[in-house]
DNA sequence: TGTACATCAGTGAACGCGCGTTCACTGATGTAC
DNA sequence: TGTACATCAGTGAACGCGCGTTCACTGATGTAC
């Protein structure tokens, strides 16, 4: 045994005491610097100071381990989500446009979650647990469609909740995996990758027939809305 | 050496004659099967039919090979697009549509290149000739979205192409991502991916002021289009 | 057309390495009485 | 409070395996004359 090992050992005794938890933060580790292909049980319990042996006593192998990670993934994912929600305060499109922005910030700054949840090959359709985790953190973004939805303009004809949900989060999804990523693989963008995805958000509701001119008048949901007019693009207006 | 191995040579002789060609097809086969973190350079030499030392004749290692798997793959996808705009044949809109459902047709269909090219962790920018050619496929795009922009109806101020372009970009590959991969990791959804897309792309469309109710008199390109009026949405007429 | 020679593309044996996994074990902790 | 015992969590040694990589080699092909 080497000595730093025995250091360590020394220090927290025989029992590490939360190694479960110290697994699944090496592998965070470890997939963030080297991608979900490149993390190993071995390293994980290396990072960890333990024995090659004792990540066994926690989880079978090590796709069940990465598949906690894309578990507690979701989990956050869907708190993050959540919380940038706020039940929709101060109001639906605002609520709305922070919901897009945390999922790019998730992308961004969890690389290791996002791969492990959407890049790992993890068939989510064969672990129902996982899949219901998935399936809460979408639920956000449905409850959300669905505000947006019952806020239809009256004479327009009602936009499925469900569709726009997975429009939006199809958008969402498509600008953090190709320019939002936290890692090697982001493509180079003209703009931020906040500001493509709101403009983008911003259009598609207004060919819903949402008014999105963003001025206070139109973000009010009691109904005395101005008409939208000849409006600027979403993208600013053109000088 | 093994009877097959022996039998094998038989037939091809001391030299492979192809086996550049060879290794490529062998590693897109075992990515698609097991994912881009599962080929090694081993396996594909060994499904090559040759000895694990000739790969080195033709690619430094795995990750030059990858690359290569991954260039291949942008030229094809620019070939699929390229074929699917058309040059906007037989107007602009029909054409633009088709360019989305070739992009998830791509995804779809080759999921090894896919993989390859966008969650390989390849770091793109770090290789010219790889961000040249996905570049080039992007390029389709964004001449597809010129020739849109140019197009915007009288009255509206028209929207910057390359936004545009990004914006498309963005919704087929947040959909061919999540729903139509062709691995394991693909979500179900409600609707085909194709119909999805294509709504999403119709909203967005209406979001910056063209006409999308794809009547004939729509798609006349010569200026004499019906006003709008009342849509019915792009996803169906409400019953 | 034939021959000598250079070059090329693949061989096969060998190596060191790290991984995944198993095993009997042991130190620490919790619990019954 | 003390003691005996069961259970738990981690050890360390061992294994077989396949991978990446190197090497001197050799058979096939192309070319100069």
């Amino acid at each position: 045994m080497s000595w730093r090992k025995e250091q360590r050992r020394a220090e927290r005794g025989y029992h590490h005491g939360n190694l479960k938890e110290a697994l699944l933060q090496a592998a965070l580790g470890l997939i963030a610097e080297k991608g979900a292909a490149g993390f190993t049980f071995a390293d994980a319990a290396r990072m960890a100071g333990v024995s090659p042996a004792a990540p066994y006593r926690h989880f079978r192998d090590r796709d069940e381990l990465l598949a906690s990670i894309a578990q507690r993934g979701f989990e956050q994912f869907e708190a993050r989500l959540t919380g940038a929600w706020d039940d929709g305060r101060p109001d639906t499109v605002t609520a709305f446009e922070r919901v897009g922005k945390a999922y790019l910030a998730f992308a961004r700054e969890e690389p290791a979650f996002y791969s492990a949840m959407f890049e790992s090959g993890l068939p989510v359709d064969l672990n129902p647990t996982l899949q219901a985790a998935g399936e809460r953190a979408f639920g956000i973004i449905r409850a959300a469609a669905e505000r947006l939805a019952a806020l239809a303009p009256p004479g327009m004809p009602r936009p499925p909740a469900m569709m726009m949900a997975l429009h939006i989060w199809s958008m969402s999804h498509g600008v953090a995996s190709l320019f939002a990523r936290g890692d090697a693989a982001r493509r180079k963008l003209p703009m931020s990758a906040e500001d493509l995805l709101e403009a983008q958000v911003l259009i598609y509701l207004r060919g819903l027939g949402f008014p999105t001119d963003r001025r206070p008048s139109a973000q009010n949901e009691q109904g005395d809305r101005k008409p939208a007019g000849q409006p600027a693009g979403p993208w600013g207006t053109p000088k």
